[in-house]
RNA sequence: CGGGGAGUGGCGCAGUUUGGUAGCGCGCAUGGUUUGGGACCAUGAGGCCGCAGGUUCAAAUCCUGUCUCCCCGACCA
């Protein structure tokens, strides 16, 4: 390609709305265009690696068994309703009717359609398992985009989908598809890390995300540096240490007492004004249920924070939103000093910190007075006890006890064993061996493809552009002349040809413009090796070759130019090979 | 949806406080001189200042409404 002819070009100077480094190179070396919020064209350099690291997914979902398939962005109501996602999911679906009327949707993620595919399609045990998959576009109305291509309304997605005959055989191939996707990562020149998640909208019983860490990341993650323990602060244990001090023996035997705690409505001040371990004191926190608008009271120990994602998961609704102080009124909590102590018809949930051995320090459900000398089960319902508490950096690990750290990242792709959420809702069975009908039990895997090249070029870049990882390149080698010499601009012209007859994906910068303009638009534009073809390198006897990712150039004579740059090439594609 | 910020040629911005009908840099066009790290000279094209209403002799500027975009939260590939 002649840059001269390219559409689209570089900008010198960041647009003011960038906030990500990606997001602002992105923009500048022309790869895409905002048209809305969170809706982008893709620019032809921008869409050559987007075909590409689609390719590489191609291969990999290929290599595990996967075929290609295409299903409609635009699906009939009918299915969602059959799945029941039609009532579950909120406005981020877009619907509309079409002109008879009937209920339609822009499909934001494909197990409704996939499902039904299998339903028609799979009758025996002798099918499966297997597995289908596309890169189709989505269509996911956020509350809010951000940072380029991280968070987007439209984006393309590859989402693979397989079938088998029970868990056992999904236990058994869903490594197989977290191994592809780490080797697709690792090809396109993104570290990422498998941590456990939360199964979110998609239903099932367990699910991984792969995650590139970065500090521009929106995902929180709890990491154990020693035993490699991963998983999203969504859905991420610890190891409880008891509370040190349980307090005088025979505590418990004391009845619970009141006392004047004026202005105290901390669990900090409390403790500190009473003298007592926060440790030992509990932190009451009440709370609406997303689904049906139930009041919960969330009880953990006075050191801990509540995790409103597993609070949520362990009463069974798709959100928890913290009471406002007028609806604690209303029920007659006074915030700052609630307990359920003497509190009727509400859900108490107890976090498993909290131990029936030791006597507490909680609210009294009264302004400026708390009680002492609480004790689990006795004072308060211990029915619904569970693990709602928020991990935080210095916990410590569940697995091997060393305390954990807390990174931030992007979700570049997940993982969920479905199980037969779909394939029960929506009538998808197969005859097994022994004549009996069961349903499908499945998996599904997404992966965004605009977010893994905003990660691609968050992760490979410098001060003065992209570092392109050849494998994800738009072009393999930026050619450029320098100067108006006819002899310069005759060798250039050959080399272009030249690289083309061999198949090297050359971009040539064949502009009239200075040479401080190229070299920074080939800086910017990050290609993996550039080629300078000007009259000072042919008096040095060729032409200078340079990779983008090393200070350091050479002189190669035309005479070996195509060895040195095939072996350049060859050399560039090992670096990122997921067998290395 | 809650909180914060911004809309002025393609991009980045000034002008708004103190109303007088729009300016700078980059980019673009033409001609010329240049060519190893964002060159220079000359000439030129391009904006009813997001939109609607109001105040006023007069509005980019003041008032009201509205739309859009960005950032922080709640959601996800």
């Amino acid at each position: 390609m002649r840059l001269s002819q390219a559409f689209g070009k570089t900008l010198r100077e960041q647009p003011a709305e960038v906030e990500m480094a990606s997001h602002g190179l992105m923009l500048r070396a022309g790869l895409i265009s905002k048209l809305a919020s969170g809706i982008y064209s893709y620019m032809p350099l921008g869409w050559r690696s987007v075909r590409k690291i689609q390719d590489v997914m191609r291969k990999e979902m290929d290599n595990i068994g996967g075929q290609e398939i295409n299903m409609p962005v635009v699906n009939p109501g009918d299915i969602w309703k059959e799945s029941g996602r039609w009532y579950e999911i909120g406005p981020e679906m877009a619907r509309f009717k079409d002109r008879t009327g009937r209920d339609m949707c822009l499909a934001m993620t494909h197990e409704e359609p996939v499902t039904d595919l299998a339903r028609r399609f799979i009758d025996s045990y002798r099918q499966l398992p297997c597995m289908v998959y596309h890169i189709q576009t989505k269509f996911r109305d956020e509350p809010r985009a951000r940072g380029g291509l991280v968070r987007v309304r439209e984006f393309t997605m590859k989402d693979a989908y397989s079938f088998h005959r029970d868990q056992a055989d999904l236990d058994r191939y869903y490594p197989e598809v977290c191994k592809a996707y780490e080797r697709i990562c690792k090809t396109c020149g993104v570290p990422v890390v498998k941590v456990l998640s939360d199964v979110g909208m998609m239903g099932g019983s367990m699910a991984h995300e792969f995650i590139y860490v970065t500090d521009s990341g929106e995902d929180t993650l709890i990491l154990c540096p020693q035993c490699g323990y991963a998983a999203n602060r969504e859905v991420a244990t610890f190891t409880k240490t008891p509370a040190e001090d349980p307090g005088p023996a025979g505590q418990t035997q004391k009845p619970v007492e009141k006392v004047h705690t004026p202005g105290r409505d901390t669990i900090a001040a409390v403790t500190e004004y009473l003298g007592v371990s926060p440790a030992l004191s509990i932190k009451t926190m009440a709370y609406f249920t997303q689904d049906d608008n139930r009041l919960v009271m969330a009880l953990i120990r006075g050191d801990l924070d509540i995790n409103e994602r597993k609070l949520a998961n362990f009463v069974g609704t798709s959100e928890v939103r913290l009471a406002s102080p007028e609806e604690l009124e209303a029920h007659g909590l006074v915030q700052g000093f609630m307990s359920p102590v003497g509190v009727d018809n509400v859900k108490v949930v107890v976090d498993d910190s909290i131990s029936p051995e030791y006597s507490y320090v909680a609210g009294a459900n009264e302004q400026d007075y708390h009680f002492i000398n609480v004790v689990p089960g006795r004072d308060f319902p211990m029915e619904s006890v569970g693990d709602i508490a928020a991990a935080r950096e210095g916990d410590l690990c569940p697995v091997c006890n060393a305390p954990l750290v807390q990174a931030r990242g992007i979700e570049v792709g997940n993982t969920f064993m479905l199980g037969t959420r779909y394939s029960k809702s929506m009538d998808a069975n197969f005859q097994d061996e022994d004549g009996t009908l069961k349903p499908l039990v499945m998996g599904c895997y997404g992966m965004g493809v605009g977010r893994l090249l905003a990660c691609v070029v968050e992760e490979n870049r410098d001060e003065k552009g992209i570092i392109w990882p050849i494998t994800v390149a738009p072009y393999h080698v930026h050619l450029l002349s320098l100067g108006a010499a006819s002899q310069v601009l005759e060798v250039a012209e050959s080399l272009y040809e030249q690289l083309g007859q061999l198949g090297v994906e050359v971009l040539y910068d064949d502009r009239d413009e200075s040479a401080g303009v190229k070299f920074n638009d080939a800086d910017l534009l990050g290609m993996p090796i550039r080629v300078t073809v000007s009259k000072r390198s042919l008096e040095n006897g060729g032409v200078e070759v340079k990779l983008r990712a090393e200070k350091e150039s050479m002189i190669v004579r035309l005479d070996e130019f195509e060895d040195t740059i095939l072996g350049l090439i060859k050399q560039e594609f090992a670096r990122f090979s997921p067998e290395n």
